[in-house]
DNA sequence: CCCTTATATACTCAGATTGAGTATATGTTG
DNA sequence: CAACATATACTCAATCTGAGTATATAAGGG
């Protein structure tokens, strides 16, 4: 879950560093709260999104975001809660940090002037209540930004049209700074995060993914922060609708951990209403992880772990059959370490 | 993996925060890193520890930790990696984010004044040589600092005889601020995180497990920031060694996330030299996770997995029959998406 | 040198889990 | 009421897993 970030020796001595710690004198910094809100709405999972002024790039949408005051809260997350109920109207439920960035570079605008921003990210997950009224922002698909990441119908074209043939052309130039040493080669980096030659497709990579295209100077942010790799394209196709700042960086975490999560932990039920079909929460977790499951299985492996129980009501009109309403057995927590909708993808 | 942190209204007004955001007054804000440098030597987990002068509690010991400026590094890991060099002469391979810990009151003094510091917390990994010569510092048994967690030699002691009642009494007290709803109760909480009552022990809640002994005011660390909880016991037992700040909160995380990568990333060869046997390997594994695995099943694992390769020498001198020497198989990373150590507790 | 001991390594086997399919139940719709 | 669609139950083989037994090869003491 860290983050790729090069490795690059600093030309500052160490002594240099000793005599400043530690209590050295500060630069001026600044900590940002950046809030990746989850939902799932008509099996499409999607982000609150932020529109606000374009940037340099011409970006306009974003994540939640605000600063922390130590002052008026006592924790990150009480600070998180309490600006985006006012920005957005939202409650937050479920919430856990993610990542912390602090890149030079990434996020600012060219200049890199005014205080350094710390972006600490966070994950919310919320039911989707579509009647729900956005004093700002809106619900987005968060395929919006990342469609290469969108399997429900199928490996998406955009992977084989675009990415592949760009992503082997830069693989196949030298890397620029030949950093101490990097462990594996770009040739592999690109095999492995994008599954192409017969790797396969990791879904839970989606970071590592992003992080692989802007290096690669392929979204549009990295031609906005000036990377070198950006300036080797002649045009570039747009890939996914970029963010603010690193907010897409951001989202791509939130996305990558979320996929990962509801595979050992029972945050899945964050999503869902209160009573739910067993199609309707697979459902859910395919609009999260991408391909299909195979529905018995799913049903076998969801009632045998205790996570649900029936709540004795039916759903009718589902077009057959129908369905049993079940409710999310909250006491699995007390009985089994790490439940978790321990899924792997199969057929229909 | 998110910090249990309670929850408690603000009573901020929402309109003031936004009035505030987002280009408010910042306070005044420090980023500091701290490092949980990671090694098994002798079949003994270890941190790197400083020794400092004494806080108000007494607690003497640390993680390595400097701040960080955004002046001198371009990011957090190049800042980490060059003053861990400078402080303890130690050169870092393989490091991650853990988690950004910013609440006020831990780890701070009584009067909370000066800067707030946001400590970025980071999980290094090293091959521990017994030869390195510290500058300052010396490799302690992570156990001295949570002798709860030391299940080598079976279920221990102070589980029973000091942790069980104590925190079963504080259970049976009502909650003091009763936050606006805690889903899970005191009794439930203690019975998951320790497994008393038959529930079973989950290795990776060190975190959670330490939380709870904070919250119970049952170390150190909570006296000295004067928790309320901890005013309750006439007489209180020292649960392990405490330390400065938060920092045993930060090497308890750091302690679970190794606990539970190792299981799905090889990361424990970065804890091996080149060349080993396989019962040394699972000597490490053992180190960090805790109880005996079984041996047979733990070779078939490994090999199947694809994990070593045979170097075709042997170590003599093993007390029996010479055992082959294995290398770490590289190559796994390009094949299997998430390869690891998949063990679970065994027999002999 | 040979027997004992200790460790390393190979092989076995039953039970649980998993992937994938077939069969049946019970609605809706024309 | 037939055709259809979805829900749910059941089957089965392949694989994985936990746990054990058997064999190989060194060191060490007589």
């Amino acid at each position: 879950m860290n983050s790729p970030t090069e490795l690059r020796r600093s030309a500052v001595a160490a002594d240099r560093i000793v005599a400043l710690a530690p209590r050295g004198e500060p630069a001026s910094v600044e900590i940002g709260l950046n809030a990746a809100i989850v939902a799932v709405a008509d099996n499409e999972p999607v982000a609150l999104i932020t529109r606000g002024e374009a940037d340099v790039a011409g970006a306009t949408d974003g994540l939640p975001f605000g600063p922390f005051s130590p002052l008026e809260h006592r924790t990150f997350e009480m600070g998180l809660r309490d600006w985006v109920r006012a920005q957005t109207g939202v409650e937050l439920g479920y919430a856990e940090q993610l990542y912390t960035f602090g890149d030079r570079g990434r996020s600012a605008e060219a200049g890199d002037v005014g205080p350094h921003v710390v972006s600490i990210g966070y994950l919310a997950l919320t039911e989707a209540k579509s009647s729900l009224k956005l004093a700002r922002g809106s619900w987005n698909s968060w395929y919006h930004y990342f469609p290469w990441e969108d399997w429900r119908k199928g490996r998406p074209a955009i992977l084989d049209t675009v990415i592949e043939p760009r992503l082997r052309d830069w693989a196949s130039r030298p890397a620029t700074h030949t950093t101490s040493m990097r462990p594996i080669s770009r040739q592999e980096r690109v095999r492995i995060c994008f599954g192409f030659d017969g790797a396969s497709w990791d879904e839970e990579k989606v970071l590592d993914r992003f992080e692989l295209l802007y290096e690669a100077g392929l979204v549009d942010e990295a031609a906005r922060d000036g990377r070198e790799a950006a300036k080797t394209w002649q045009e570039r196709p747009r890939l996914g609708t970029p963010m603010r700042f690193d907010h897409r960086r951001i989202l791509a975490t939130a996305i990558g951990r979320v996929r990962a999560k509801i595979k050992y932990r029972p945050v899945i039920f964050e999503l869902m209403p209160s009573e739910f079909t067993l199609y309707e929460l697979q459902r859910t977790v395919e609009a999260i992880l991408g391909p299909h499951l195979h529905k018995q299985n799913f049903r076998r492996l969801v009632e045998g772990a205790g996570l649900v129980e029936p709540t004795g009501e039916v759903r009718m009109r589902t077009g057959g059959r129908p369905a049993k309403l079940f409710r999310f057995r909250r006491e699995v927590l007390l009985e089994r370490p790490a439940p978790g909708v321990r899924v792997k993808p199969g057929k229909s």
